[in-house]
DNA sequence: ATGGGGCTGCTTTTT
DNA sequence: GCAGCCCCAT
């Protein structure tokens, strides 16, 4: 009876759960220890820790728990009756029900919540919020940073630094390296800051302290130097009271690893833990999720192998392919259904994705249709590439089919976008370009925030040495150098000095302008005092003389920016109980974009692969596929590089729905230089049958100067692009791409022979003609242009179109 | 102290 | 092809 009851249980749940497919719900009811789910690409994973983790609250480890359930023969009857008819239970009725057999129900503010980007934390707070109401406000949610900052503020004290630390940027700590190695005076040439900046991040993220990390390279005069360099940008950050990105885990890790009284609390609050792209960690991240873990050993790891694409930026495949060996008794489980493509992308993804060696190996399938075969096209150069994606997008929305916003063009590097929005721009094509800077990044923004840091924490070097010159006040290099050295003399703090400056000698031909900007300074903090940060950020542009910097035509963008930044505060400030200065400098600290991806707006996206992870689009467009660009030229050196190449393409094929387009050019012009590349060895591991290779080498007829109109007659003249699909299969494509690796440059386009195109016929007005995409319809006028003839055509389900009789491949209708 | 001119060197970048 | 750096002339 009680086994009866028990299986009772597990079915209503399943029921109550109808929604999720069988590996879903596993990993929602596998609330113990433990877990590991591998999600493969459009398989619903946020759905799964949304589920899992309001499960978690309401039922806590109700499915499996083994707690004596009692009930009258009556009520089993009932619940029995539930069982047989799972078509008269809603989620209403269950609920109650299930509620009764909730155990260990897990109260929200138990639950930590991890992700990599704030995006992805606020979209699980908001799917949670709905689910849960106020109750999803307790959990804690965020970023692996933001999580580490609320915790180092916390427990402070038992740090070097202070509460109210600062978070440096990567370009802070740049610029901190770059002055120490001009100190320093280093002048290996190999030897960049941006080298430097790498080894010591990789050294943090290791866990190594300058100390450590200079014993490690003993060997390595290379190494010495960059310890030496390591330790005196330590103490600079030391100094001023902030941490870089790396700090903020390494110094939560260090935290948690030698005082028990935090870990302990930890290990109270963060009952369960949920860890999203967990392929994304580093190691310095996996050590904080054990020591919180240990214990209770409640974690769940959501990631994809597949997906790893960050290894450049210190991420650890690893710690996904050995999760479970270092987390003892690990259930796994694998979600292998895409909701998101369809079956000839997904097989082609599959097909080529096996071709990696390290991976734990997963096969993603779907329930969908074939749908469109993968589309392949070979075109001239990057901007015949651009105009047949432009064409190919104007044509689609023309017919209805789609909206421009269905629409994503793909690229490896950030300088492919370049031809692809100068050909949108003139074509008409409404596109939006993705990630061109980030928000936070541009000099003006970066300025502004360094005055209301300078304001925040006048003792804070960086911040004021950044704005003490900005607009130009005659403060240059040699009265800096001269202020902080007596800083450093008198040990007092540099502000302190040049507030003092007419009591120092050297300083005296300055003192005038120092004693400006202090005065400056010190007004704006007054002012800060009883103001908010969006009014500070105007008192900030009027006072400082930064405003003469924004002025004229050409500053536009750059006044467009600052007023982005005074949204932002304003957004801030209604968000915010109590908003000041300090709490909207913390905000932006930790979100480097404003989120801009505005998914309403009826328009092309254009973005890196890395930046498209985790998005989808009805149709993508994936140009320059070719060696050398993808997989870079840098990344065929070494096997795990090529692999982590791989999983981008696999990553950015994986984010189409409907529709894949790939493409590559004979010539493509890079870095200044024009290159002829072969197609990527990606594109020779997609299996023929789920592609279509239509090649028309140089028949881009279509796409030569005489084609290409302005801007509003372009999208007029449309014409079939697939037309010629017939007869050409994907082999013989590859063979004359092999001709034209041999025929060299010079002769590519000869090399590469067309299907002949046969003179049309000519239609008279009045005529039935039959279109290939457009179907019948009747002819209205035909005009001579030159040797051609522009149609105007009276399609009966496609309504009036003009197409050039070259192009439109016209037939007599049947 | 500052601005212009030549030189280099170049992927990807959730925080 | 262009941005960012260094050096030199003002």
């Amino acid at each position: 009876m009680k086994q009866d009851l028990r299986q009772i249980k597990q079915k209503l749940f399943q029921i109550y759960y109808q929604n999720l497919n069988d590996k879903q719900k596993e990993a929602v009811f596998l609330v113990k220890g433990p877990l590991l789910v591998i999600a493969g690409a459009g398989s619903g994973k946020t759905t799964v820790l949304v589920n899992r983790i309001s499960h978690l609250i309401e039922f806590g480890n109700a499915y499996y728990s083994q707690k004596e359930i009692s009930a009258s023969a009556e009520e089993i009857a009932v619940l029995r009756n539930f069982c047989d008819h799972p078509e008269i239970c809603t989620r209403e009725i269950l609920k109650p029900i299930l509620l009764s057999f909730a155990d260990d129900a897990c109260p929200a503010y138990h639950i930590l919540a991890i992700t990599f980007t704030n995006k992805a934390a606020g979209e699980m707070k908001e799917r949670l919020r709905k689910q849960l109401g106020d109750r999803a406000d307790e959990i804690w949610a965020g970023t692996f940073h933001s999580v580490c900052v609320r915790l180092l503020r916390q427990f402070a004290s038992y740090t070097q630094y202070g509460s109210n630390f600062l978070i440096y940027d990567q370009e802070d700590c740049k610029r901190i390296i770059a002055a120490k190695m001009k100190e320093m005076e280093i002048d290996t040439p190999e030897l960049t800051a941006k080298y430097v900046m790498n080894q010591i991040s990789n050294a943090k993220n290791a866990l190594l302290s300058p100390k450590e990390y200079e014993s490690k390279v003993q060997n390595s005069s290379k190494g010495k130097v960059v310890a030496e360099i390591f330790k005196s940008y330590q103490e600079a950050l030391l100094d001023a009271n902030a941490m870089d990105f790396d700090d903020l885990i390494a110094e939560t890790v260090k935290l948690l690893r030698d005082n028990s009284e935090p870990l302990t609390w930890c290990q109270h609050k963060f009952r369960y833990l949920l860890v999203d792209e967990y392929q994304d960690t580093n190691r310095a991240q996996y050590q904080l999720l054990k020591l919180i873990a240990q214990g209770h050993g409640n974690i769940m790891a959501v990631g994809d192998d597949d997906q790893s694409i960050y290894k450049f930026r210190g991420a650890a495949v690893e710690n996904i392919l050995n999760f479970d060996q270092n987390f003892a008794d690990t259930k796994v489980v694998f979600l292998e259904q895409n909701y998101r493509s369809t079956k000839n992308i997904i097989e082609a993804a599959n097909a080529v994705i096996a071709h990696n060696e390290t991976r734990r190996g997963k096969k993603l399938w779907c329930a969908q249709e074939n749908g469109q075969k993968v589309m392949l096209r070979n075109l001239e150069d990057q901007e015949k590439e651009a105009i047949y994606i432009a064409e190919h997008i104007s044509e689609a929305v023309m017919r209805g089919k789609h909206r421009y916003k269905d629409f994503a063009v793909l690229y490896r590097t950030r300088a492919q976008s370049n031809a692809l929005e100068t050909i949108f721009t003139k074509s008409g094509v409404p596109h939006r370009l993705l990630a061109g800077m980030r928000f936070y990044e541009h000099a003006e923004v970066k300025d502004i925030i360094a005055y209301l840091r300078a304001i925040a924490c006048p003792d804070n070097l960086a911040c004021l040495l950044r704005v003490i010159n900005v607009p130009k006040r005659g403060l240059g290099e040699t009265a800096i150098k001269k202020a902080t050295d007596l800083a450093e003399a008198q040990g007092k703090s540099f502000f302190e000095i040049i507030c003092d400056c007419t009591s120092y000698r050297e300083l005296s031909r300055n003192s005038s302008s120092f004693l400006a900007f202090t005065k400056l300074i010190l007004s704006l903090r007054e002012y800060a005092e009883d103001h908010l940060p969006s009014e500070i950020v105007h008192e900030v542009i009027d006072k400082s003389g930064y405003m003469d910097t924004l002025l004229g035509d050409e500053n536009e963008e750059r006044r467009k920016n600052v007023n982005e930044l005074i949204s932002s505060a304003r957004f801030y400030e209604e968000r915010s109980e109590a908003p000041n200065l300090e709490g909207f400098l913390e905000e932006i600290a930790l979100v480097s974009d404003v989120d801009n991806y505005d998914r309403e707006s009826d328009a092309v996206v254009l973005m890196t692969i890395h930046a498209a992870k985790g998005l989808e689009f009805p149709v993508v467009f994936l140009p320059g596929v070719e060696e050398n660009l993808f997989p870079s030229a840098q990344s065929v050196m070494r096997l795990s590089d090529l692999e982590e190449e791989r999983r981008l393409f696999y990553v950015a094929m994986t984010r189409a729905k409907e529709e894949l387009y790939i493409s590559f050019c004979k010539r493509r012009l890079l870095f200044g230089k024009t290159n002829s590349n072969r197609v990527s060895r990606f594109v020779e591991e997609l299996p023929d049958a789920y592609v279509d290779a239509e090649y028309i080498a140089s028949k881009e007829r279509s796409l030569s100067d005489g084609y290409y109109f302005g801007q509003s007659d372009f999208q007029e003249f449309a014409m079939p692009r697939f037309s010629q699909a017939k007869g050409s299969n994907f082999s013989q494509f590859r063979q004359k791409d092999v001709s034209f690796q041999r025929a060299g440059s010079s002769s590519v386009t000869a090399a590469a022979t067309p299907p002949t195109s046969k003179k049309s016929e000519v239609f008279r007005p009045g005529e039935r003609v039959t279109h290939r995409i457009f179907g019948d319809g009747t002819i209205l006028s035909a005009k001579s242009y030159g040797s051609d003839t522009l149609y105007e055509i009276r399609f009966d389900k496609a309504g009036e179109k003009k197409l050039m009789a070259t192009y439109a491949n016209l037939q007599k209708a049947k």
